[in-house]
RNA sequence: CGCGGGAUGGAGCAGUUGGUAGCUCGUCGGGCUCAUAACCCGAAGGUCGUAGGUUCGAGUCCUGCUCCCGCUACCA
């Protein structure tokens, strides 16, 4: 492999490359000759355009192309656009999977060959396990959908399609639904900086609490544009949105039909014109739901849900129960209130399966009343007079600050504690460590180096000589604030240069999780060329 | 000029083929008191990143620019 021109982004063969070496080592590269299995994509273009584009598989449609998300579609025609290329499919890697073929020794699987074939792997061996067929899940008339993240977009929407097809007799992708970047108080999601929410932990610490960070990420989920977590936001959506509406709502609904009528049900009488309306509103949630999820917007598909719970407040504000029923003549009035908004809340709990299968749980335990089809939410009498129900538990409780402030400790003290550092280097001799010839050096003069954005031109004074170094400092450290230092210098290092100025040496720099640099400098009031060793 | 996506009230987002900028949360005011101080109604708050262009009319179409994220093919 060669290296791209940071100009104008050609890509470079080995070969063209002029003077090459390695920005690791600096060492000139050598070149050795390898083989490779090849994917021969330049000979999928066609149909991979009338695929993506209009949603034709050999000239049948496969899927709604609307439905594609635009960066999905954008990512891929320009892959396209530009010219898909043979890509190598095998690697000289020490680690992965073999190639099972003779005379492969030493050659590996690239991952996106391998990765998606995996899938394939964990249906066959998930469906042993279950005593069913895994031909049934890839075959016929499935959906396969792969929800990924942005960056693996052309692997899911481009490679493995065409592997797919060449294989012949699997269904291809319906839709790649590619996220955006969900990041967390402020900062990227990094498992090597410890900067996560661990599932398991988070489930261990909080088993009462799983739909509540199920709704909340699906709320905010990155579906068109980067989102964030806050532990603040988590704790605003379970307590406004998740209690004050939905839970509050099932609470009160089977409190008051407990308080009136023993839990049971009521026999309504005639509806009135409001009555009719609110039935008919209901009437239209459970397709407008499935719509938006079969669309994979599974965000609009729950804030849906969410409006269904907000019908029956404002049906119950507007119709007043607590009031009527303290004038006897109103009776009838009252029971048909309540036999709605047991409706609404029977309607609530099939509804709800998708996104919060716990709630809905709690929801049917309270009512006795259990469906695991989705067809019956088009139904408005879900529960008939005179069913038996009881009140529902708290379905939410309240988020206190000290759980919002413990999370963001927990947070902020695992990323200390838990701090990854690489691995510690292979062996090398003590001559070897002689080699270096590390000294203190006092910076004279420092300015920043035009157009380059990190580095600064110091003028060190080494006890030896004063010598331009140039060092990627500039994001850390201002010229001003540096002259003056005295800090470790790597002196015997060829000279080299970067953005048209030549570097003779390097500055030593420690550099943490963050990626904050500091001088190495002495404790004591050295002075420039003492030795380091 | 490498490619793709994004930028819309304090926060998170919608905005279909160009035709009065909407929704959820928050804030403020009011109502209600069945309910987890929850619920319902109302209001304030936006020159739609920026500069120009097309048009009777632009969040929407075109062009330049800025910023953020991803990709840039051997990190996966």
């Amino acid at each position: 492999y060669g290296d791209q021109c940071e100009n104008c982004g050609s890509a470079l063969s080995p070969t063209d490359l002029i003077d090459p070496k390695s920005t690791l080592s600096g060492k000139t590269p050598i070149m050795k000759e390898t083989s490779h299995w090849y994917l021969p994509m330049q000979n999928h273009e066609e149909w991979l355009t009338e695929w993506i584009k209009e949603g034709k598989l050999d000239g049948a449609q496969q899927h709604d192309p609307k439905a594609w998300r635009n960066q999905v579609v954008g990512q891929c025609m320009s892959w396209i656009d530009s010219g898909l290329r043979p890509r190598a499919m095998t690697r000289d890697l020490d680690w992965g999977v073999k190639v099972p073929l003779e005379g492969a020794d030493g050659k590996v699987l690239y991952v996106w060959l391998d990765a998606p074939i995996g899938y394939i792997s964990a249906t066959k061996q998930w469906a042993a396990d279950q005593d069913k067929d895994w031909k049934d899940y890839w075959t016929g008339d499935r959906k396969l959908v792969h929800f990924i993240g942005k960056d693996n977009i052309v692997f899911h929407a481009i490679i493995f399609p065409i592997l797919l097809k060449a294989h012949e007799g699997l269904i291809l992708p319906d839709n790649v639904p590619a996220y955006e970047f969900l990041n967390l108080e402020g900062d990227k999601f990094s498992t090597s900086r410890n900067w996560a929410v661990w599932l398991h932990e988070y489930i261990e610490a909080h088993p009462d609490k799983i739909d509540e960070l199920k709704y909340v990420l699906t709320a905010i989920a990155p579906e068109t544009k980067d989102s964030e977590f806050t532990w603040k936001e988590f704790q605003a959506r379970v307590n406004n949105e998740l209690g004050g509406n939905l839970g509050n709502f099932v609470n009160r609904v089977t409190v008051l039909t407990q308080k009136y009528y023993d839990g049971l049900v009521p026999e309504p009488g005639a509806f009135t014109e409001l009555d009719q309306s609110v039935i008919d509103q209901m009437a239209e949630f459970p397709g407008r739901i499935s719509e938006l999820v079969y669309q994979y917007r599974l965000r609009d598909a729950q804030a849906e849900v969410m409006n269904l719970t907000r019908l029956g407040n404002k049906y119950l504000a507007e119709t007043e129960p607590w009031k009527m029923v303290k004038d006897p003549a109103n009776e009838e009035r009252v029971r048909t209130i309540m036999y709605i908004a047991m409706q609404i809340t029977a309607k609530l709990s099939v509804v709800l399966q998708p996104f919060l299968p716990a709630t809905a749980k709690k929801i049917s335990g309270a009512l006795n009343f259990v469906s695991t089809n989705w067809s019956d939410a088009e139904e408005f009498a879900l529960i008939p007079a005179g069913h038996v129900t009881t009140k529902a538990p708290i379905l939410f409780p309240k988020i206190e600050e000290a759980f919002v402030e413990a999370e963001i400790e927990k947070l902020n003290a695992s990323k200390v504690v838990e701090a990854t550092f690489d691995p510690q280097k292979e062996d090398i001799s003590f001559d070897e460590f002689l080699k270096m010839d590390i000294r203190l050096g006092t910076i004279l003069e420092a300015e920043k180096v035009k157009k380059a954005d990190k580095l600064l031109k110091l003028l060190v004074d080494t006890g030896l000589d004063k010598r331009t170094i140039v060092s990627g400092i500039a994001k850390h450290y201002s010229p001003e604030e540096v002259v003056g230092k005295t800090v470790s210098v790597l002196m015997n290092l060829p000279p080299r240069k970067i953005m048209g100025v030549e570097s003779n040496g390097m500055i030593l720099m420690a550099e943490n999780e963050e990626g904050e640099l500091s001088f190495v400098s002495p404790e004591k009031d050295f002075k420039a060329g003492d030795g380091i060793r």
